[in-house]
This record gives C-alpha cells, sequence and structure tokens, in this order.
RNA sequence: GCGCCAAUAGCUCAGCAGGAUAGAGCAACUGCCUUCUAAGCAGUAGGCCGGGGGUUCGAGUCCCUCUUGGCGUGCCA
C-alpha cells in the first residue's frame, strides 16, 4: 500500500475487531455490538502515534465504563507481527497505539520503490474529470484575480490527477456575446480617433479604456486594414477588429500562462456552441420539457422551480423552498440572442453529455457565487445531475497592496495590474507559491512589496532551502564516497532520535495530504505540508550530524535525508515549483 | 429584504469527517555557526476560538439565533 497512514488505521481496525470478536466470545464484553468511533492522529506525541476512540463510542450501546472496554479491547489484543509495538488505555477511554519498526522501515521503503510517483493514490479510480479555470474574458490582459485562479486550478489539476482521477485542463473562451461587442466597438472608436482626432470622435462611456486598445486599433490598421474607414460599413469592421483583437490576444494570454507554467489540453470556444446549433438546441430541449416559457418577447428559464426542486431534493421541506425568494432567468433574448447563462448550460451539456466527463470541476471567483445553484438547477432540469455533477470551487478574490493599501483595480478603467506585468516583476516559484497559500475560500491579501522580495520573509525560500540544503549534503557525502544505499542493505532501525521519528512520519503523510487536498478542492493544504516537512527537516539537520556519524547511522541518516529530498520535490512539483539545488 | 463566504494570538492564517493542555509564520525578547548551506535551529512572551442558546461522554469544529465584515441579488459576462 502506498499511503502507510492508511495501512495503520486498517490494521488498527482490524486489530479492534479481532480484539473485540475475543472479548465477545470470553464474554468480558457484550457481543452484538459493532465498533466505531474515530482513529486519528493526536496532536501531542505522548499519546502514542495512533488514538483509537471506540471504547468511548461504545460506551452507550455496550453500558459500560469507556475504560472498562478499553482495557478489555487492549488485554485481548494481538499486536505480534503487526505495525504496533504497544498499545495502551489513557485518558476517559482512549486506546493511544504506538508504531514500531516494521512500519517506519515501511514507510521509507515505499518511497524508494515509488519514486516520482510517490503520493500517488488510486481514490479517483480513473474517473474522468474536467478542471476549468482562468477562462479569462480575451478582451484584455488577465489580472490579479485570473493570476490565483490559474494557479489554484493548475495545481488542483495536479492534486486529482495524483489521487487517481483521470485530469482534463480547460479554458473556456468567451468569443462571443456582449463583451466582445463592447470590444468591438472600443477598438473601433480608438481606430476612428486616431484618424479623425481624439477631440472629434467621442469613446462610449462603458468602452475597455486600456491603453492596449489602442495598441489593437493601431496594430489593426497597419496590418490589415491601411484604408480604414473606407470602403466597409462598420459593422463590417467592427466584425473584422473583434477577430483581429481575438487573434492578438488569445495568444497573448496562452504564452503568459505558458510562462506562468500553466498548459492547459484544450481552449474551448463559446462561439463554437452558438454555430454549431447546440446553444440553440439545449433550449429548446428545455422548452420541451417544459422548463422555459416566452414573456415580454424574451424566452425564460423556470429557474425558481428548478432550484425549488432542487433545495427540496436535498433536504428542505416543500414550505421552506416556497418561502424562497427566487428568480427566473432569461436565456434568449427580445433581440433573439441567447444569453451567456443560456451558453453555459449548453456548455456544460456539453460537458456532461457530449464528452462524458463525470464531473465538470469549475473554479469561479467568489463574486460568480449567486450562479452556481442556477447552473446546478438547470442541468438537473435536463437530467444530468448538475447538482452532483458540477463542482464549482469558488475563489476569494485577491486584495492588492502596496505600501500597506488596497490598490483599486478595474479591468474597464485600465488600472489592472496584468498578469504578465506580475510575471515581470515577482519569480514564478514565488508567484506560485503565494497564491496557493490560502484556502480558496479565504480571501488573499498580495503584497506587492512583500512578493518582490527575494528573501527569507518568501515562504516558498524556506521550503526551497531545505531542498538546497539536502542536494549540497549529499553531495559533500558523495565526496567523501558514501552513496545512498537502497532500504534493504541498511539497518533504519537506528534511526531513533525524535527528530528522525518525526520526519518519517511526516513523509508518510504525502499522499494522505494529496488524498484530502483533492477531497476538499483545496491545494493549499500541499504549501502547508511541505512548510511543516522542512521544519521537521530542519530541526532533525540541526539535531543530527551525519558526516562523522557511526557508519551504520551514517547510511541510515544519509538515506533519511535523500529519501526527504525526494519528497520535497515530488511536494514542489504538484505546485510547479522548482526544486533547487543550490541557493 | 433574501442568499453565499467569513469572524481563532498585536498582524496574516492553520486546526485533518467532534477528541485529551488550541497551533504556525510575521512582529518582540534570549540563546546557537573554527565541524554537512544561519534563507536554519532552540527557547520566552502573547488566546473568555465574535455574543448567546442547543446536541454530545466530549464542541474552535455540528445545529439554531444575534452581531460585524466581504460579495452577490442584470434581457452583463
Amino acid at each position: 500500500m502506498n499511503n502507510m497512514i492508511d495501512a495503520a488505521k486498517s490494521e488498527i481496525s482490524a486489530l479492534l475487531k479481532a480484539a473485540y470478536d475475543r472479548c465477545a466470545e470470553l464474554g468480558t464484553l457484550p457481543a452484538g455490538a459493532e465498533l466505531r468511533g474515530t482513529i486519528e492522529i493526536p496532536k501531542d506525541v505522548s499519546y502514542g502515534d495512533y488514538a483509537s476512540s471506540a471504547a468511548m463510542a461504545a460506551a452507550r450501546q455496550m453500558r459500560m465504563n469507556p475504560r472498562k472496554i478499553a482495557e478489555a479491547l487492549v488485554s485481548a489484543m494481538d499486536l505480534t507481527g503487526s505495525y504496533f509495538k504497544s498499545a495502551e488505555v489513557a485518558g476517559a477511554g482512549f486506546i493511544n497505539f504506538r508504531l514500531g519498526e516494521r512500519w517506519f522501515g515501511e514507510v521509507m521503503s515505499t518511497i524508494e520503490s515509488m519514486g516520482e510517483r510517490y503520493g500517488e493514490s488510486g481514490e479517483g479510480s480513473g474517473e474522468r474529470v474536467m478542471v476549468e479555470f482562468v477562462s479569462a474574458n480575451p478582451t484584455g490582459p488577465m489580472h490579479m484575480g485570473n493570476a490565483r485562479g490559474g494557479v489554484l486550478g493548475d495545481t488542483l489539476s495536479n492534486v486529482l490527477k495524483l489521487a487517481g482521477f483521470d485530469t482534463w485542463r480547460e479554458f473556456y473562451v468567451n468569443d462571443a456575446g456582449n463583451q466582445i461587442s463592447k470590444f468591438a466597438h472600443s477598438i473601433f472608436a480608438r481606430a476612428m480617433q486616431i484618424k479623425v482626432g481624439e477631440e472629434n470622435y467621442p469613446f462610449p462611456a462603458d468602452g475597455y479604456q486600456g491603453a492596449d486598445i489602442v495598441e489593437l486599433a493601431e496594430g489593426f490598421i497597419r496590418e490589415r486594414a491601411p484604408r480604414f474607414p473606407e470602403g466597409k460599413t462598420d459593422d463590417e469592421w467592427m466584425d473584422l477588429m473583434a477577430q483581429y483583437g481575438l487573434e492578438v490576444n488569445i495568444p497573448k494570454m496562452r504564452a503568459d500562462l505558458e510562462r506562468y507554467g500553466i498548459e492547459y489540453d484544450e481552449w474551448f470556444f463559446e462561439s463554437g456552441l452558438h454555430s454549431s446549433g447546440f446553444v440553440a438546441e439545449t433550449v429548446d430541449k428545455l422548452t420541451a420539457l417544459g422548463r422555459t416559457y416566452e414573456k415580454e418577447g424574451a424566452l425564460w428559464l423556470k429557474t425558481a422551480e428548478l432550484l425549488r426542486e432542487k433545495y427540496i431534493r436535498e433536504g428542505k421541506t416543500p414550505e421552506e423552498a416556497a418561502k424562497l425568494d427566487l428568480k427566473d432567468d432569461v436565456l434568449r433574448r427580445a433581440n433573439g440572442f441567447y444569453t451567456y447563462f443560456a451558453a453555459d448550460i449548453a456548455y456544460h451539456r456539453n460537458k456532461l453529455e457530449t464528452r462524458g466527463f463525470s464531473k465538470a470541476i469549475n473554479v469561479w471567483g467568489a463574486d460568480h457565487h449567486g450562479h452556481v445553484a442556477r447552473l446546478q438547477a438547470a442541468l438537473d432540469g435536463l437530467g444530468l445531475d448538475g447538482s452532483g455533477r458540477v463542482v464549482i470551487v469558488l475563489m476569494q478574490l485577491v486584495n492588492l497592496l502596496q505600501d500597506g493599501k488596497p490598490v483599486r483595480m478595474s479591468k474597464r478603467t485600465g488600472k489592472a495590474i496584468s498578469l504578465h506585468d506580475l510575471l515581470d516583476e515577482i519569480p514564478i516559484d514565488a508567484a506560485r507559491y503565494y497564491f496557493n497559500n490560502r484556502m480558496p475560500t479565504s480571501p488573499l491579501d498580495f503584497d506587492l512589496d512583500l512578493a518582490v522580495r527575494q528573501d527569507s520573509e518568501n515562504p516558498v525560500y524556506y521550503v526551497q532551502y531545505a531542498h538546497a540544503r539536502i542536494s549540497s549534503l549529499l553531495a559533500a557525502l558523495q565526496a567523501e564516497g558514501h552513496e545512498v544505499r537502497p532500504c534493504a542493505e541498511l539497518d533504519l532501525g537506528v534511526l531513533t532520535d525524535e527528530t528522525e521519528v518525526a520526519l518519517i512520519k511526516e513523509l508518510s503523510l504525502l499522499p494522505e495530504e494529496i488524498k484530502l487536498a483533492a477531497r476538499d478542492y483545496d491545494p493549499s493544504r500541499i504549501n502547508k505540508y511541505l512548510t511543516e516537512l522542512a521544519a521537521r527537516f530542519h530541526r532533525f539537520y540541526n539535531a543530527c550530524r551525519i558526516k562523522g556519524a557511526e557508519p551504520a547511522v551514517l547510511e541510515a541518516r544519509l538515506k533519511l535525508a535523500a529519501t526527504t529530498r525526494l519528497v520535497i520535490k515530488n511536494g514542489l512539483a504538484i505546485l510547479g515549483v522548482t526544486a533547487p539545488e543550490k541557493m
């Protein structure tokens, strides 16, 4: 088994069950009970390595004092050949287990045999899931929120893959709809201003103000239409401008993301859903299912009805559901165009039905949370179980700070700091670590002055330093003729210092951390884990010298250091952060 | 009004499907390099876990309620 935490826990379950069966047979405990209770790792090592609360959980059912139950179980327990060297009763009825040499040896040999794949598990059983993230509007540069979403989506994809899911990364390109029309109008206005003078042509009040729009207008005239505005209607020009703008912007986005270490399996274009008729077909299907109605020339989705059904399925009473203040949504405007919502329903139908992903996982900014339940309910209405299969990871927004004060960001006024600029300022490793350093649900303050600093203030260096330190250590010992040898040739039982034991236990946690990060859609756990792992190593390093130790101890410690380096490297790889040999 | 997310040390945040004495980093103070990288380590100090009820053998964690803050509630995306 790769996950030595699971291995230890399942052995405890088996030991407890065997002990209980024996007790029931002997009559020391009442028969017919089911053992429950948690098995956990106590915070305080003086309580052992694992603790079971089974006796306390069984107290009521057996009508016995929990301590008496625990004592009966422990005295009937046979630890011979197990991972544990002792089990004892403590506190109100906890059974505390202490790990023995066999378990520590297996942790080391598991990591050795798994190598770069250590951390993998089969939780996902190969299930195909899509992670859609960033999906920024291609009408301008990506901002700090996209920078966070990019790291979150990319890292989450890595975590899911290691947890056994067949993961697909996708960028949804919103190349249709109102934003694009506004984009075209903005470029058109800038182009006119170039031709007739800024004061002679008004810029639309809701247009994109950024300098990038002026550049697009200049580029368009230079490369595509030196004679603009002659020869075509305004609408024709605008179509060409939108097309040109996307042709320039999308490769730029792709390049910025690649520089950031993010690559997608697919860039999926919204326009394709419209041109293939899939949006219209999806809306028609909802209509055929009786889920729409017409009002004031527009076609509406009965969102309120769908949401009430969803909430009742999830446990609300019909009375509670009836009280909620819910609104319907327009799918097709009075002008005949489909809304973004209609396209989004079609897109998710495409993910789940056409392409058959078992889950559609989306990283969204928290400001879109109002759409989560609506989208799920709409897909429920199509019979696709949107409530179960559409997972939205809501990410709180980024507050940019400079000189300790918030910087107001707005794409419309062009005052945002772009991802592109950020990557010019801050090392990729620091940015990737920093943006993944908080749970998605927690707002993130991005302190420009702090992130720019390339010193120990930046937590990524703490982890990287441990890796570099080990690398140089291994090199120094290699120069003296000491090679890292396989577990089979070593006596790892000599690793008895508390810092050594604590380090091995920490090494065993990576697969478990990945499993939990995947379960909770929270890759920031990996940052915390790596910080803790690095801390355990630094403690070991300060407490135990390797050079000059007894040969058997030296070799075991050398192996421990090399194993730690591998685990740090695997962990940093999940984050897309490099593991330097030197610092 | 309704809905979503939050509230834990001076600051920024952890707290793993409810477990034993609530943790880390930063900031403050004290120590540790003639020996493997001091971007490191050891230690001191710092808390009615927003208030109040409830469930439980046991609550920072679950439920209800109140208070405060962020966000949302478009024929925008």
